[in-house]
DNA sequence: CAGATCGATAGTTTTTATCTATCAATGAAG
DNA sequence: CTTCATTGATAGATAAAAACTATCGATCTG
C-alpha cells in the first residue's frame, strides 16, 4: 500500500471513472488500472465494479476510500508541518547562557531578537559552562552564550564579542581617584572572586598569572551582584567584566577602574556541529552587533 | 513522501540509530538513510542531527514524526477495514425482491440466510421487476430475486427453483369438486389478475396463450392476496404462483386447483456482471435449496 | 453491424529502491 | 598521539516498481 496507490483510488472514486482520474492524478490510464488493482490485490477486496456506464463502488470500497482519505489527509499535514517549521528562525530556541553573561546581556539581546527572529522564542537555560557544555552535547539545549576558553567535543563556537574586565573598589577606597591601575597591582588587595564552577572565576585568575600577580584569594560570591554589593559594603575589591558595568549598574557606593593593559574574554556563541538551524546562531550575532557592545578585534575563533 | 519514507523516519526516530533503524526496518543501513534524506530534502526540513554518539530529533522533526505516526496508524486502519470486509459473506446486501414473490419467500429465506450468513444483514427492496432491473443497473441495490423472462444490459442470472402456477377458485365454484383444470379452461371464466407492470400478470397472460387460450381479463388487483380476497369473496377465479398456495394460505372460502399442465415460472437471481460478492449470490442459491422449494427440472438459465 | 467508449493487457522504458562495498569523520583506547 | 571501532554518508551496480504507448476485448449506441 502506497499514499500513490490511494490517491489514485480517491480519484476513481470521485470520478467514477478511470480515464478521468487517471488525467486528474496526471497519470496514464493503464497506470492507474494497475495501481488500483494492486491496491485490491494487496488488501484482498474488490473496490470497484468495473465494466458498465459508471464505475460503482463496493460497500468496502466506500469504507476502504473514506479511511484513505483520513490517511491522506494526515500525510497532508506532515507537508503542512514541515512547511510551516521549515524556517530556522521558527520555533524555540533553547539557549543555554551563563551566570556572568546573562543578566548582563539577556535583557537587550532578547528585544534585539524579537526584531530579529520574531517567530523565535527564546528557552533559557541560565548555568555554568560545564553544564551547558553537557546540555548542549545531550542536545538538552541547542545553543549556548559562553566565553572562552572553552572547548568540548562535537560542539562549534562563533565569536560575538570581547568584553574587557575592569576593576571595582570601594568608593571610599585609596584607589578610588585613580584613573588607572595595572592588573600586578591587585596582588596587594583582597580580591573577591566568585565560587569555584564559574568560569569567570578563572579567567580573572588566569589574567592576573598572566601578568605574573596572584592576588590574595579573598570571599567568594556566587554572582557578580553579590560581589558588587560585598564590594559597595566595603569587603574588598573585585573584578567585573565590562558588560556588568554600564551605566545602569552604577552605584555611589562604587568606583570602576580601567586596567591599563585590559585583559578580557571573548564571549562566543557554541553550537553543536551540524546543528540545523544555523540561521538562528547569525541571528545571535546579528543581535550582538546591533546591541553596539563593545567588540574588539572580532576574529576567527580558536580552535 | 512515501510511507515507507515515514516507517523509517520513525525508526530513526524510535532506536536514534540509522544501524538499528535499518535493521528493525529491514532494509540496509544506506537505503534507509537514502530513504531519510530524501524525506528530509522533500520536506526542506532537517529531521535528525547526525554525527554524534548518539541521533539527535529537531524540535520540528519531533513534530514531523508525531504526524508521521498518525500517517501510519490511519494506513494500518485501512489494512484492518479491509481485512474486516474481505468476507463477501460479511456487510449489508441490499437485494430487491418483487412483489409476488417477496411475501411467500423472505420469512423463510431470511432465516435459512441467517444460518449461512450469519454476518450479512439484508437490507431489502420489495418492488417491480422494471424496478429492481432499474436499481440493480445502477448499483442501488446489490441482488435481485425475480422471475423469468426477464433480460437486461450488464446483468447476470442463476436461477433459484421453479415454481407452478394454480388456479384459484371461491369454495362454491362449480369447479370446486375438480381435481385438474385445463389451461384453456380459464378462457370461460372472469379471471382476476394483477395490474399492469406486475411481471406475473404477464407470466399468467403468456401461460395462456401458449395454450391458445385468452381469458376474458376481469378485475385487477394491487397484490397476489388482494386477487385471493376478491377470489374468496366470489369475484371471479385467478391463479397464482405455488408458493403463494401453501398451507399456511388456506381458507375455506378458497379452493386451489392444479392444472393438468401446469404452466409454471423461473425464479432466478440476478446481479451486474462482476459482482465482487459472488458467495453472497451463491448463499442466496444455497438457502432455496435448504427451503426444499417445489425446485423442478433446474437447468441451465435461458440465455 | 459499425463505431465509440472504457477498462484491461502486453511489452518497453524510466524511475526508484535497494544492495554491497567502502569512505570519512569522530571519539575512545592503548 | 596513534590506532581502532563506530557510525552515517557515498559510490556503483542491480533489482524492483511504476510509468508510458499501443492495442485488445467487451459492451453499449445508433
Amino acid at each position: 500500500m502506497t499514499l500513490t496507490e490511494l490517491k489514485y483510488v480517491i480519484a476513481v472514486a470521485e470520478e467514477k471513472h478511470f480515464g478521468r482520474a487517471a488525467e486528474r492524478a496526471f497519470v496514464s490510464q493503464p497506470s492507474l488500472s494497475a495501481a488500483v488493482k494492486h491496491l485490491e490485490v494487496e488488501l484482498g477486496i474488490r473496490m470497484f465494479e468495473r465494466g458498465k456506464s459508471e464505475v460503482l463502488i463496493t460497500e468496502i470500497g466506500k469504507q476502504i476510500i473514506a479511511q484513505a482519505k483520513r490517511v491522506l489527509d494526515e500525510a497532508a499535514k506532515v507537508k503542512m508541518i514541515a512547511k510551516q517549521g521549515a524556517n530556522p528562525l521558527e520555533g524555540v530556541l533553547r539557549l543555554g547562557v551563563i551566570h556572568t553573561i546573562a543578566p548582563y546581556l539577556l535583557p537587550e539581546l532578547v528585544v534585539a531578537m524579537r526584531e530579529l527572529a520574531p517567530k523565535m522564542p527564546l528557552d533559557i537555560e541560565e548555568n555554568m559552562t560545564v553544564n551547558l557544555e553537557k546540555m548542549l552535547s545531550e542536545g538538552a539545549i541547542d545553543v549556548a552564550i559562553l566565553a572562552l576558553p572553552f572547548q568540548a567535543n562535537g560542539l562549534d563556537v562563533i565569536p560575538l564579542y570581547d568584553e574587557q574586565f575592569r576593576a571595582i573598589v570601594p568608593a571610599k577606597h585609596p584607589w578610588a581617584k585613580r584613573k588607572q591601575i595595572e592588573v600586578d597591582d591587585l596582588d596587594s588587595q583582597k580580591l573577591l572572586l566568585l565560587s569555584i564552577g564559574h568560569c569567570f572565576r578563572d579567567q580573572v585568575l588566569d589574567a592576573c598569572r598572566e601578568f605574573s600577580s596572584s592576588p590574595e584569594p579573598g570571599k567568594q560570591g556566587n554572582s557578580l551582584e553579590t560581589l558588587r554589593n560585598m564590594v559597595a559594603s566595603g569587603m574588598g575589591i573585585s573584578v567585573l567584566p565590562a558588560t556588568a558595568l554600564t551605566e545602569k549598574y552604577t552605584s555611589p557606593l562604587i568606583k570602576a577602574i580601567d586596567f591599563k593593559s585590559p585583559p578580557s574574554r571573548r564571549v562566543v556563541v557554541a553550537y553543536r556541529r551540524g546543528f540545523p538551524r544555523m540561521a538562528s546562531i547569525e541571528a545571535i550575532r546579528r543581535a550582538c552587533r546591533k546591541l553596539q557592545l563593545p567588540v574588539q578585534a572580532l576574529r576567527e575563533p580558536n580552535k
